[in-house]
RNA sequence: GCGUCCGUAGCUCAAUUGGAUAGAGCACUGGUCUUCGGAACCAGGGGUUGGAGGUUCGAGUCCUCCCGGGCGUACCA
């Protein structure tokens, strides 16, 4: 039962047949913030009021007046300017929820009254987008894990998803593997544990790369920065006897924050010079620098040798691919999280010259500077589709794709779950993706910050690079196992064998993770706390893993068979007041999963599921259970136990997270 | 410079996209126990939503300016 669309769908025939158009306003049905304003609240009669040029409270009774609840509210109420506030009918409450506890007629004990949406939409979903270079990071997280959430919740409502994995595997990264293994690959490595000597390959190049274009290119531009702000700093000071007060401070301003400015160059200047003395004194990569003076040229040149099928490099691809990408398969069967396509970059390099030919052809793209450029209205910068130097770009790629995805499967949308600095990326690929004749797909950039340590800066290493995704697993499961063994040995009696230990400590630690990521809103950025996000108490995943067990656990106390109970087709009783919050929560359920699809956020999800845990934990301290006053009214709490750990489970599972029967 | 996002309680974050008295967790103070799982529950203090104007029945949310930050900005992905 998805009561929101109910009401708003009863509202809707109210408005038109009040107003001729005014059904749209019919959005402004909302659950309530506050108990007291009931249970929904109505808030179209203000803006109708204006739209209609009479008062909102005559409006509001008009509504009142026209709409039909009267089998599911009890008599609306119009409250201030033209609220209009809805209690549910206890009696309809208590009819719906028994029906979706037994469900007699789904037989599907999953189903949680959750009502599949009316329009189902096919969906391409693009997320995660590993590179098969480097080993997995931080920066992974979100995009896999916010991904795989939506891709479950939209299934859920029935929709079509298509999950891709849009894996990068065919650009300058493996040109730099490919550059590392002609020049200090150590066979035997390669042998025995190819990723890992893959890795150390990269790492090696990337770290000589990297020296260079320090060397050579960013820090003499630094420098040059340096010497212009100065000389930029000198006229300033002529220029602080203006007379203008208005004009002086602005001036004031600018030095101060060009002095600002000057001492942050200088101190990146000195980093980034430290930096270089470190290469310079390494012992094993010391050596190598002056050896591999032109690694950025080379690396580029390996890159186009693959692309332009050079058969050594091809052959050296064909090698190493299989065992990266096992490598990542790996993390993801770990994070249980799932593909249907993993149509990598290498999947299109075929393609890319045609859509570059095609646009040009079209007059969409012309060259400019040696490239071929897209250029797009209030652009500073153009949509970059092939380089001087003839190689193709992301760009391309994704604009393959997109030609690719909409002949094979005809999606309605495209959904790229991608950190917030591609937006002007995303931006410019959609307005091109326009231009091109697509314009009936909804292209989606879900977007969402950045990961920060404890220190407010991107999460990284003491050293300063990218924190392992494998190593951040490890240590939450670790953390976890350490909390699950303290907790047990504290008992009576332990409860959990070490096998049980283990199994949990992996849910508890993965979900800790999972749903941390989850439970923000992903348009900002977040802090992360090993500590914060494994915490018994609050929106985390181990208390609504602990609050799961909880529940259950009165099943194997009371000696209660789940299965016969939910046969049971007694009407449920909500007589006490907690009673009756806990069924308005469980039934909600439904509409809050609409939600999270949307506007693709999933952390609305995790807000019902803590409100749901908290309403059954006011509902547990003050209505016994097993010790209730008769038969039927332990029957009847028992089959809101039962769907609160229904409810509790599929929610978890709709985030990717898994549940343990005792903890 | 231009574009874009952000600034909410001591800390970490919400706020149904313009709705009623801005909510949670942690921390702090005080309470609840003959434990249906205490890894719990309840209550309290704590806010000029960075600042100043404006729009309107109503602003954390929209517009203008200011302060402070993040990110992006022609051939990386």
């Amino acid at each position: 039962m998805n009561v929101l669309a109910d009401l708003r769908r009863r509202f809707r025939a109210a408005l038109e047949s009040l107003d001729a158009g005014a059904g749209e306003v019919a959005d402004m049905v909302l659950p309530s913030k506050d108990p007291k304003f009931g249970d929904y609240q109505a808030n179209c009669a203000m803006p109708l009021g204006k739209r209609l040029g009479r008062p909102p409270r005559e409006i509001a009774q008009e509504l009142v007046d026209r709409l039909e609840v009267a089998d599911l509210c009890e008599p609306p109420e119009i409250a201030g300017p033209g609220f209009i506030n809805l209690r549910i009918r206890d009696d309809w409450l208590r009819d719906q929820l028994t029906q979706i506890v037994g469900d007699p007629n789904q037989g599907d004990p999953d189903r949680l009254g959750i009502v599949p949406t009316e329009e189902p939409k096919t969906y391409v979903l693009d997320f995660s987008s590993p590179n098969v270079a480097k080993p997995m990071h931080v920066g992974h997280i979100r995009s896999t894990v916010i991904g795989d959430a939506l891709c479950r919740v939209l299934r859920q409502l029935g929709h079509r998803v298509i999950s891709d994995n849009h894996i990068g595997d065919w650009g300058t990264q493996f040109g730099m593997i490919i550059y590392g293994y002609k020049h200090f690959a150590d066979p035997q490595a390669i042998a025995t544990d190819a990723v890992g000597e893959l890795s150390r390959l990269y790492q090696r190049v990337n770290q000589l790369v990297d020296y260079h274009a320090t060397r050579e290119q960013k820090t003499p531009a630094i420098e040059q920065q340096i010497v212009e702000l100065a000389a930029r700093l000198e006229q300033m000071h002529d220029a602080t006897e203006l007379e203008n007060p208005k004009d002086r401070k602005k001036a004031d301003k600018r030095q101060r924050q060009s002095e600002g400015q000057l001492v942050d160059l200088r101190a990146t200047l000195d980093n980034l010079r430290n930096q270089m003395a470190a290469a310079e004194n390494d012992p094993e990569l010391g050596p190598l620098l002056s050896q591999h003076a032109d690694i950025g040229t080379a690396v580029l040149a390996e890159t186009a040798a693959l692309h332009a099928g050079d058969p050594t490099n091809q052959a050296l691809w064909d090698q190493f691919l299989p065992a990266c990408l096992a490598s990542i398969d790996e993390t993801y069967d770990r994070l249980h999280v799932t593909f249907d396509h993993s149509l990598g970059e290498s999947f299109y390099h075929d393609r890319l010259a045609g859509v570059v030919e095609e646009l040009v052809e079209r007059d969409l793209a012309r060259e400019s500077e040696g490239a071929i450029c897209v250029f797009l209205e209030n652009d500073d910068a153009p949509f970059i589709i092939r380089k001087k130097d003839g190689a193709f770009l992301y760009a391309t790629t994704d604009l393959a794709t997109v030609q690719y995805r909409m002949a094979e499967w005809t999606p309605d949308a495209i959904i790229y779950v991608v950190d917030h600095r591609q937006s002007f990326h995303f931006k410019q690929l959609f307005e091109t993706v326009k231009l091109w004749g697509y314009e009936g797909v909804q292209l989606e950039h879900v977007s969402f910050g950045t990961v920060l340590g404890e220190d407010g800066r991107p999460y990284k290493t003491r050293s300063g690079t990218a924190v392992g995704l494998t190593g951040l697993l490890d240590e939450a499961v670790e953390r976890a196992l350490k909390i699950v063994c303290d907790n047990d040995n504290a008992r009576d009696v332990p409860l959990l064998s070490e096998e049980q230990r283990q199994s949990n400590a992996e849910r508890i630690g993965i979900g800790a993770i999972k749903y941390a990521d989850l439970a923000h809103n992903r348009t900002s950025d977040y802090v992360f706390s090993y500590d914060k996000m494994l915490a018994m108490n609050g929106n985390t995943a181990a208390y609504m893993q602990y609050s799961y067990a909880r529940v259950r656990s009165i099943f194997g106390k009371g000696d209660i068979d789940v299965d016969s109970l939910r046969k049971s087709d007694a009407k449920l009783q909500l007589d006490h007041p907690s009673e009756r919050a806990l069924a308005l929560a469980l039934l909600q359920f439904s509409e809050t999963l609409e939600r999270v699809a949307t506007d693709f956020r999933p952390n609305h999800l995790t807000a019902y599921l803590f409100e749901l845990a908290s309403a059954y934990s006011r509902f547990f301290e003050n209505c016994p259970v097993l010790k209730a006053e008769d038969d039927q009214q332990r029957n009847s709490r028992l089959r809101l136990c039962d769907l609160t750990a229904r409810t509790l489970a599929k929610g978890l599972d709709l985030l990717g997270i898994q549940v343990v029967e005792r903890m």
